[in-house]
DNA sequence: TTGATATACTGAACACTGTTCAGATATAGT
DNA sequence: ACTATATCTGAACAGTGTTCAGTATATCAA
């Protein structure tokens, strides 16, 4: 009685047809450039059928931004394990991340930077992905103040993440083509990277210097003189 | 026959009142929230009469990220005259860019973030405001070498790309909330621009330490394993 | 084989979007 | 009063995400 098996099957490879029709156009349209009726007509179903299988538009390109974790996970893997030195796998391990935003910039700002996919945002912490990678690179840092390679004094994770926001900027500075005419992009990534990794190997004042002017909130909706 | 005049004031005043409509729901309700017909409603003209006066939608948020610019420009100036220290101002000001991001999450999105209006990135230069003050941060900047707090081999024009890219970073990271739940993302914001500022100062390798794993286009459309 | 039931799919519609354009309206100059 | 010019509107076009009544198809029970 493979029936319902069957069944399964068949709507599992139209839930797949649905999701390369959506990552085709995805990749080299972008976002924006997808409507539910060009992915229809690629499959050669009625638009409406793929309410069938996704309850929204949001829905399809949340399970994008999952395939984008997966896709962005392996390299991240990989790039552990070619050196020896601690402070070079960091190094690797966010120049990876940099790498992707070339390789894969639509994902990349799916994941990342836009906020037209109301459910990435919501819902971000369902990507598993996410935390083991930030388990991962947690612990490689430890691994460098293990090594004497950074100060003891460093708290591992915020130091993740200030690498993390520091290589983002630099690949969103990149992907949103403002503040540097693309040439030299990838020198200044490199470069973000390297002067953090400095700067934490200096020993940072992590909690000195009281900044002089405060985010006060009143002239939030200030007109413009 | 002051009749050319009072009708070139009464189109300009008709002019402001749709980008006045136009920030307030830009302001309380995003990028993605306005339409020409909700600016129509709001200043009480039919829809197609906008476009008497902008040629298109992009073209209304483009003279809005004038605004931006010029709401940005402010306080980056003042930032500079608060502190003596040199290197504190350098840090004042980029705190400013953040802070700005605070107040004005839907203005620094539209500015540096979304490229949902192609005319931003497309015609960046045209935003003189930006070519300004990033003249005004290296010229801080190279006083911070010449006064001996940043090290004489930094290229200030760099420098200064840099720190933009780590702070918008920083700024992205929390507006996209990802990556960190926003309680403690302004320590986190300060951190990233503080080791970057000791990192520039511990004389950083900017053109040592050859990256392992380059950029291969080649894998740029693959599919997910 | 027949009838009942569940599933899958479609066509048409709804309420939006940015944009265009012929025609109406009102004002200015002669 | 008549023309000319500028301005505004209503209607429409092509597009969007989404819903839903209805139809076709396939499975199961008799």
């Amino acid at each position: 009685m493979g029936i319902k098996e069957r069944q399964e099957r068949d709507r599992e490879a139209v839930r797949r047809s649905i999701l390369d029709a959506a990552r085709e156009l995805f990749v080299s349209e972008g976002y924006q450039n997808v409507s539910i009726r060009k992915i229809a007509e690629r499959i050669e179903y009625s638009p409406a059928a793929i309410y069938g299988y996704f309850p929204s538009k949001d829905d399809i390109f949340f399970a994008l931004a999952e395939e984008g974790f997966r896709l962005l996970g392996n390299p991240t893997d990989a790039a552990t394990l070619g050196t020896v030195e601690p402070l070079d796998r960091i190094r690797a391990i966010f120049w990876g991340l940099y790498a992707f935003s070339r390789q894969h910039p639509q994902y990349f700002a799916l994941m990342f930077v836009d906020r037209a996919v109301p459910r990435i945002t919501r819902e971000y912490e369902r990507f598993t992905f996410v935390q083991d990678m930030k388990r991962h690179i947690v612990a490689q840092i430890q691994a460098c103040i293990d090594a004497g390679s950074l100060p003891a004094a460093l708290d591992p994770t915020v130091a993740c993440r200030l690498l993390t926001m520091a290589v983002l900027g630099a690949a969103m500075t990149r992907l949103s083509d403002r503040l540097s005419r693309a040439e030299n992009a990838d020198e200044l990534a490199r470069d973000v990277l390297n002067v953090m990794l400095a700067g934490l190997q200096c020993g940072p004042p992590l909690q000195s210097t009281v900044v002089e002017c405060p985010i006060d909130d009143v002239a939030s909706h200030a007109r413009v003189s």
